[in-house]
DNA sequence: GTCTATATTGAGATAGAC
DNA sequence: GTCTATCTCAATATAGAC
């Protein structure tokens, strides 16, 4: 393999200066943190990063491609592999709390960029593959309105970007670590947009 | 008044410059936005907005710190007046979403540097208002639980994340201006969030 | 309150030796 | 693959005239 210039593939230390990058950018933000610091934390100077990649903008590139292509690759499957749309359903939220769990940070840099990134069109892919994503989840909770596990007249659209932002903007607070797993965090999510909050008895008001 | 240096209170043209401050650090993100563009897009020289304002961080401090302060008064004065648990939620709900609606760049500001702003001491009230939310928030929901509105055995905390994380971030798709307003985006994820997306009788899972 | 002019700093990135 | 050394640029911010 070529050593000269900004490689391509992924090499061991490469992989390990990316990590080293997803942590700093999620941590004091992607336009805050310096080549220098990277090159600090890497244990090498801020020049010698350009032997691996093109810019720091690239670094955030391939860790933020990379993790979108893998999940929606996953959702893909979970939903190839379910005829029940509840299940299906149960299955995506799962693999995308799972995402947070593995890959914290680069989904910390994917939700907190998003709004910088997508300006750029070297980030295009990101709404393309969104909005893949959005019909891969859409068209499960139609499914589920037409089997009738899911309530007759809903939105799906809405409600799967209710679940989409409640769900990745909760690796600023979310910690799987801590007392819940991911799966926990994820059934709980599920039973609260599945049954909601209300008990039945009060699902007697005029506005809903 | 006084006319030398930083001004504290608002003038007529103060204002001006942080809508437009406002506007710039919600499409470019705060960090890419100069203060060369502010100038540019206010009529005036950079140096000149420092007749108005300390530094760039300020404006969005100054942004910030009225929108939460506003917003949280609004939400005590809502479960002042409401005792109906519910209705109380309806009232805290629709509030922020009209929140988005009236100051849907500054809203956006806060969500996207959230991450950011709150690593410096100068932001230090952007946790602690967001404590006082949650608690304010939780405790509606708590007495909803009490007076057997909601589900017994509802995690309250992680009830608020959930609704507050995919309120705000909504505000990265929303278009209070296009088909729907803030009111029937509020009452979409009400329904979403009171009775659930599952039909009744689907509600017989292990899982659930 | 704005302009002219500029100080100052720190950033991303590069060239070539080792 | 990393270091030495440095380029280049653009950013925030300031001083003082008008």
């Amino acid at each position: 393999m070529s050593t000269a210039g900004a490689v391509r593939a992924g090499s061991e230390r490469r992989e390990e200066i990316l990590a080293i990058a997803a942590e700093l950018f999620a941590e004091r933000g992607f336009a805050a943190t310096t080549v220098r610091e990277i090159g600090d934390a890497a244990g090498i100077l801020s020049g010698s990063l350009y032997h691996h990649f093109d810019s720091k903008e690239s670094m955030a590139d391939e860790l933020v491609h990379e993790l979108l292509d893998r999940v929606l690759a996953s959702y893909r499957r979970i939903v190839a592999t379910h005829d029940d749309p509840e299940l299906a359903l149960r299955g995506l939220v799962h693999e995308a709390f799972s995402a947070i769990a593995t890959d914290r940070a680069t989904v910390a840099v994917m939700v907190n960029e998003w709004s910088l990134f997508t300006q750029f069109p070297r980030f295009a892919y990101l709404r393309e593959i969104e909005e893949d994503t959005e019909k891969l989840w859409v068209s499960v909770i139609e499914r589920g309105v037409d089997t009738g596990a899911f309530r007759a007249r809903l939105d799906a659209r809405m409600v799967y970007r209710l679940l989409r932002d409640a769900i990745w903007v909760s690796v600023r607070w979310f910690n799987p670590a801590g007392n819940d797993t991911s799966d926990e965090i994820a059934d709980s999510y599920l039973a609260v947009m599945l049954d909601g909050i209300a008990t039945a008895y009060t699902n007697t008001g005029a506005s809903r």
